[in-house]
This record gives C-alpha cells, structure tokens and sequence, in this order.
DNA sequence: ATAGATTATGAAATCGATTGTATTCATTAT
DNA sequence: ATAATGAATACAATCGATTTCATAATCTAT
C-alpha cells in the first residue's frame, strides 16, 4: 500500500502538499496539482484511515451493539448499516448476548478504537438492565428500545400503545375471554407491552384471568418459538369449551408463531375458533399459515431515525444531545384473527333482524 | 481519555516505560512497575487500538461482508461475531446488496482501516459475479459459499450433493412426477443444487419435465416467498390429477415456504397430496406449519471455519493461504414430506397380499 | 578497585496522516 | 532600488502507541 511519503517522494515534493492536494487546498500551484495527481493516480495511493482518525479524531466509525441476531435486529442492523454507508460512516456489530461483563467489554473495545458514536441496545441480564452506562460511556450513543430515564438519547417503540392496541383490535372483534403471554418483566418494555393490553381490558371493564397468562421465561428466539407452544397446553389443557379463550395476544411474534404451530398440532381452526395477534411484524408474520395478524414495529424507520440521531450528535460541535423519540405502533390485520365466534352469530342474527 | 503520556507524567517515568509495563517486559523495576500500574488504575487508563494498529500493523479487525442479512446470513454473522470475538478480534459488516461498485466500496474502505481480513459472500451482478476481486484485495480472504477456481480460501457447501440428496430421497418415498424450481444461474451455487438434483434422477432413469422446472428472478428473502408462491401456480394450473407433481423441491427454504403456503391457499394436504423440501435449514423450516422437511446447511460450522482458517492466515508468519473446504449437507426430515399417494398404495397391498 | 556485564530507564524514530509556522521566491508599491 | 505583500512550498509538531538505541546505574568478577 502506497503512502503519502511515496506519493510525495515519486511527485517531487513534501507530504504536506501531498495532503493540501488530497484535501482541496487552494494553495497550491496547478501544475504541482498535476504532478502530484499523476503520482496518486500512478501509485494507486488511498489514504490510510486509521493514520486519519488518529489525527482527526474522527473514525467515521459507528458501533452497533445487540443482544443475539434475531429477526427482528437483523432488520435493524440492516438499516443501519444501510443509512450508515449513505452518510460515510462503517459498521462494526457487537453481540453481548445479554452479558453485562460482555456488553461492558464490547463498549470498551470500541471506544478503544476512537469509534464516533454507539447505537445500543442494552444488556437485560435477568431482572437488572445494565444501570452503569454513564460511567464508561464517553461517546455519543442512542439507545434503542430502552430509554434509562433519558440518559442517553434513544428510539423507542410504543409499547404500551401497542398492547392497547392489540387488546382494542380483539376487543372490536368481539372477544371477551382473552388470553396472553408476557417475557421477563425485568425489562422495561415488555413490562409496556403488558401493561397496555392489560389496561386497555380493565378500561372496558374486563380483565384476563390469571390462567389465562402464561410466562415466557427465555428472551431467545428459538426459546421463544418453544414458549408459544407451550402457551397454548397452558390455555388449552383441561378446559371446558366455554373456558377456553377465543383470541390469545403474545407479546412478540416469535411466540405468537410458537402459538399459531401449537394451535395447528391440535387441530383448531384459525380463526374461526381462536384468534392470535402478535407484536413486531416480522417478516414471517406475512408468510406464515396462516398470516399473522400483528402490531407493526417500524423497525427499519427506527434504525434509520437512530441513525440520523446519533450521527447528528456525532457531527455537531455545540454538544448537541439527541432526545427521546417514540414511533408509533401499526395494526397490520392479516389471517390468523377473525370475529369471535359467537359475536358472529350475535351479529349476523341482528343483521337477519335488521 | 487518558493516554500513556498521561499515565507517565502521573508516575512520574517516561512513555517508554509505560509501555513497556503495558506489555509486560521483564527489564522494568518492581517498585516502578507498581507505580505505573497505580497511576494506570487511577487514570483508567486504556490503550488505544487506533494507535496500536498503525504501529503494529495489525488492527484485529476482521470484516465480514454478505449481500444482505437474510435469515442464514445473519445466523452466519452471529457465528462469525462468536468466534471472532474468542480470538480477541473484532468485526466490521459490510452489505453490498449484490451491486459490484458497492462491494469493491466496502472491501476498499475495509482495507483502507487495516483491517486484517475479509470474509466475503461476492456479488451476484445478474450473470457475472465480481472477479477481479484479486486485483484490489491484498490482505487475507475466506470467500463464503463460493470459491473462484481457489484463488482464495474459501468455504462452501456442497451443493451439488444438496440437490442429490433432495432427489435422492423423494424418490425412496415413491415419488416419481417430481417439480423443482431453480434460482438465478449466474451463480455456480444455485447451478450446483440444480443439476445435483437433475443428475441424480437421470442416474435413476427419471427426468424432471421442463413444465415442472421453475425458474425464480430474484436473490432476495421476500421474493424468494413470493417465487414459491408463483411456482405453485405454474405447476398446478389447468394440471389433470395425474399430471401434477406429488412433489416439489425447492432450491432453498425461503422459496419452499412460499410453496407450503402456496399449497395452504389451495387447500392441498401437505404431505398427503404433495411432498415439498427445501435447502438451508433455516430457523423458520422448523416452526413452520407443517415444519418443512430440507437439506441443512451447517451455516454455525461453516462460519467457525471461516473464521478459524481466516485467523490461521492473518496470524500464521509463513504466508500461510487456507485451501478449500466442503461442508457436507444433512437431510433434516420433518412433516412436509410423505410417502407418495400411489406409492402408499402400492405398498399397503404388497403387505396386504404378503 | 576497576573492567565488563547486566539492568533499568529515557530519548527519539516510527506508523501515516493533518496542520501551524517558517521559508522561499516572485510580484507589487513606494 | 528596496521594502512590503502574497503565493507556493517545506519543515516540524501532533495524534497515541511501540521499539531501537543510547545512557546511567548497579552488580559481578578478577
């Protein structure tokens, strides 16, 4: 690999005209220009990035850390690295897993290499979040789906608007005895998610029933598949007709797919007899059978808005720190939900009434 | 950030000194090495790699560039973030999204940091895969999935056994009228699972018809769905009984969850009226409705490999260049494949009639 | 006691860039 | 003709590490 040096010495001249040529300067003769073009294009000369960022302080380096690649954050990375390389910046992944001590370790490391700036989402290590950011972060960083009190600037997903919105939807269906899934309750966002469709039955003045909650222990994707399955004998088993419920909302589409499977194994019909609603939208949702209804999570908007926060941070020289933004949920009806059974007589009487 | 100037001017010794604590050599003094290490822990001092790196000429930056992040993909790159970080290196990600200008981009960038190596799954531009890779690569390189007469390491999967295997065992289960799609022949990958599949029939005496071949345009996961949606409609429509195929492979899983629900929508039995295979093993084969029966790619194994000959390059003193290695595939057996109608037939009354 | 070996340390070069300061040379003004 | 201006370029410091070489201090052996 050529240098500046080499450029310089084959041009006939100093590396700092060497630089001021690379770097448009107006001081400096044409003629020199020339000659010093010939020598980079001649030398096949590119300059040395780390030489750069050492100097500049500036690597135009941004650091994306996840737990594991799910679905769901294998989009995310996608965008990111997408509105990344369209504003000049590289990518480097680091997976912790949900290890704090790994999380820790893959910060440090990349701040080590004077990376510019961090997306984040932080390390659930059983009921604690990672709480001590602050102290060995120096660099700007955007959360994602996690907010810390707005410590940090972060993207979040409305969760709590999207368990609401799933309990609306199954609600206008005509369901009354709903059933549902919750994730560790040790991070925050589930905890919305919960919450919201909780809250939006109590509104209506109904409630789910303790047996009609199954916990999901694991935060892993294939786990998570397993604990739909599960959900289902838990709903299922030992229940008289008028007990069982006819529309279950699990909190991510991992297990509401790990829900459609088990529903499948039993020989039920989706809809007509029992109704499923995700959260995320991924994008098997679509292909599944049958399609799972779900609230949309715009992952690809998020990663890109996350991007575009940090690296305004990144960039400004006012201390500029980016806020809390909150994208909106999406109903995205598709197959697996359906009116309530006998909500449909109900209506289709009243119509023949009509 | 504190530097090991600063680390020295505290300890009251020279920045050779520290450095030389840093990196354990055996001619410092214990009292002034204890100093140093004090000074180190109340500065939290850190070296950073940036500087490292242009000195040493070695970075630990190892940089994985695919196409895009489809389901394998990203199984992939988890798998190459795994190992990658064991050996104490770490990872850049780069998507050329199959546009030539934009991998020579990434792998340009990638080079210009000092990185230490590449993993490269190379575009697929229509017809012609990228292949003056060797006239601006100059650091080591394992390419992924495919292999350019050796010129680089590689590893890959053997496809052409793939597809055999697929042949080979729909046609143990009885099925004789079988239908097949195939991907962008560009790509020697998707040609390999073809004509692995072909030869294999031929070897039995038996042909796939050219009415029964589809052939998929895109490269892309939510394409890849809707190809198998439409090669449903092209091996079914205006199809007598005994005309349609009782079986369908498909040249990779996305494309034969396309098919099974393709299927669903006509209200075909799986296995029963039709038996489909698919090629990778992704994770969704496996939660499916009915789970799909594939031929599984070992992506966890092949990453680990083409991280460890990778490593075994960048570290080995003796121009060490990794050779070829062929990872074998493995029939994943599950619901959507069964005995052929008439084969079952055939079968019961030979025992009937025993 | 002194030469020679050994140990501990600092100064300086280096990696490959950028940039502030100094210098050279040509041009213009007085 | 000479001083002042300005353009073009070179020199040197800098970023934060490692490493070679030189030097000072200590120790060993005769």
């Amino acid at each position: 690999m050529a240098t500046q040096k080499d450029v310089a010495r084959l041009a006939g001249v100093s590396v700092s005209t060497v630089s001021r040529v690379l770097n448009g300067s107006s001081l400096v003769d044409e003629k020199t220009r020339d000659k010093v073009q010939a020598a980079i294009k001649k030398l096949n000369y590119r300059p040395n990035l780390l030489a750069y960022s050492l100097r500049a302080r500036s690597s135009r380096l941004v650091g994306l850390i996840l737990p594991e690649l799910t679905s769901i954050h294998a989009s995310f990375l996608q965008q990111v690295e997408e509105s990344c390389m369209e504003r000049g910046y590289s990518v480097m992944v680091g997976l912790h897993r949900n290890d704090c001590e790994r999380e820790k370790a893959l910060i440090d490391e990349f701040q080590r290499r004077n990376g510019d700036g961090l997306i984040l989402y932080p390390a659930i290590d059983g009921q604690n979040v990672s709480n001590n950011l602050m102290e060995y972060i120096s660099i700007p960083v955007v959360l994602y789906e996690h907010s810390f009190g707005g410590q940090f600037g972060n993207v979040t997903f409305n969760n709590y608007e999207a368990g609401a919105m799933a309990a609306r939807y199954l609600l206008k269906l005509g369901h009354r005895n709903l059933a549902c899934t919750v994730g560790p309750m040790g991070s925050k966002f589930l905890r919305d998610r919960f919450w919201g469709f909780y809250n939006e039955l109590k509104k209506q003045g109904l409630t789910v029933q303790e047996k009609n909650i199954y916990r999901c222990d694991f935060n892993y994707q294939v786990s998570n598949f397993q604990s739909g399955g599960e959900a289902v004998d838990y709903f299922l088993e030992g229940r008289s007709p008028e007990d069982t419920p006819t529309a279950i909302w699990a909190h991510n589409d991992n297990v509401a797919l790990g829900i459609l499977k088990g529903l499948h194994k039993r020989g039920i019909r989706i809809p007509e007899e029992i109704s499923v609603v995700g959260v995320d939208n991924i994008s098997l949702t679509e292909v599944y059978y049958p399609s799972l209804t779900t609230i949309g999570q715009p992952v690809k908007k998020m990663a890109e808005k996350a991007v575009e926060m940090l690296v305004r941070q990144i960039e400004s020289k006012d201390g500029y720190r980016a806020g809390n933004l909150v994208m909106e949920p999406e109903l995205v009806v598709r197959e697996s939900t359906g009116p309530c059974a006998g909500w449909k007589r109900l209506q289709s009487e009243k119509q023949a009434g009509a």
